[in-house]
DNA sequence: TGTACATCAGTGAACGCGCGTTCACTGATGTAC
DNA sequence: TGTACATCAGTGAACGCGCGTTCACTGATGTAC
């Protein structure tokens, strides 16, 4: 993503690597707009390049769309795998399973409090769960936050704290309520609160979760 | 809710109840399309009166906007309601209470799946945690979705199954394992789903909330 | 090493569309006398 | 009981805007000979 806001005036006739550059002025356009503010246009404009440019890397304005919309999911692999590594490993297998399991949630709604805008592009474009584990959707080491997320449980299993015939489909009942209130509070009726209310909300999820799951 | 698709002509200058019939064919137009799709012109042409007729009523697009995602949330209401009072009273309060506080889930789970646009516009305008008691977002029996949530905890609570300290936010907790299954299930990456699986996610989730809150 | 040429990335102009909103207006209603 | 008139709900035309997409094109590149 260029951190520039002028737009970018070429020497060369070709771009060089357009198809990157209208993907990272599609993220920034998402940053402040969400899904919404993805427009073939403006993100040419952005780039400095005509309109019609855009057609040459993406079929349409929806396949830019899904494109960006995959770039964010690899942004929040991101977030969601930097709070899991800061958690310290001890000799205590279990605690750190489910303290892992906690850095995930975390780390969910980290991203979606700091980066609103991505956060709805990410999860908020129509996919598919079989298409969930797509390397397009990956962060920067390789897994995808279904994949993140699945890890961690797996290892709740390994360590005995979830029992085995509650794992398939445990992801669904931790995801839910983590994004349930990612949306709530950057979309929903939840805008209202403070930093520290939604901190101890998120905690109290956690717990919920922790103990539920 | 008119159900008729054809343009009303009618004999009087003076429509008599604008306002009302504004409000119904935002609220079709909603089921369909959610938020986006309340367009005003489009309001205006279900009902046979001019776009500018719209502004006697309402003072922009967002207003009407919000003046649909309130009836929304009346329906909603409408739908959580309906479940709870199916629930059958018996000797066993805690578990009467218990039941009850299932059944608001699953009242929210089903208007989600069911009205997938009306979910959306009643829950994603963003709004404020502070006027989810206004008598413009109550159902048929004059309670908000909100309000029916905080009475389910209160009577969970008041049968000793929440710990009183655990009962302040805790609708946070409750709304927002539904609200995120409900989002990921309409919306998002768990749009493939099939019903069956969507039911037992429902109901695993409801035990998360049931043995976690 | 030099040149002809195919490739294809990006251009420029235009299209039809539908939107929200504003303007000056018209004409039915119901109230005061 | 009849009539003048103020009110204000709804009209009709127009505005400027920005969108996604298509068309026929131009011109830099790199490869084959």
């Amino acid at each position: 993503m260029t951190s520039s806001n002028t737009v970018p005036v070429r020497d060369t006739y070709r771009h060089g690597d357009l198809r990157q550059a209208l993907l990272a002025a599609g993220l920034e356009l998402a940053k402040s707009g969400g899904p919404a503010a993805v427009v073939l246009r403006e993100t040419t404009r952005k780039v400095g390049v005509s309109p019609n440019a855009a057609y040459r890397h993406f079929s349409d304005r929806n396949a830019l769309l899904t494109a960006v919309s995959d770039a964010a999911l690899g942004l929040a692999a991101d977030s969601m795998l930097r709070e899991v590594d800061a958690v310290r490993t001890t000799d205590d297998v279990t605690a750190d399973a489910r303290r892992r399991l906690r850095a995930v949630g975390i780390g969910y709604l980290r991203f979606a409090r700091e980066e609103p805008g991505l956060f709805r592009t990410a999860f908020s474009v129509p996919d598919d769960l079989a298409r969930s584990a797509d390397a397009s959707k990956a962060g920067a080491a390789g897994l995808t936050p279904f994949q993140i997320l699945s890890v961690s449980l797996d290892e709740l299993e390994r360590t005995g704290v979830l029992p085995a015939d509650r794992r398939p489909g445990a992801e669904l009942l931790a995801w839910s309520a983590v994004h349930g209130l990612g949306m709530l509070v950057i979309d929903g009726p939840l805008r209202g609160l403070t930093d520290a209310m939604i901190d101890a909300a998120t905690e109290r999820l956690l717990d919920m979760v922790d103990r539920g799951i």
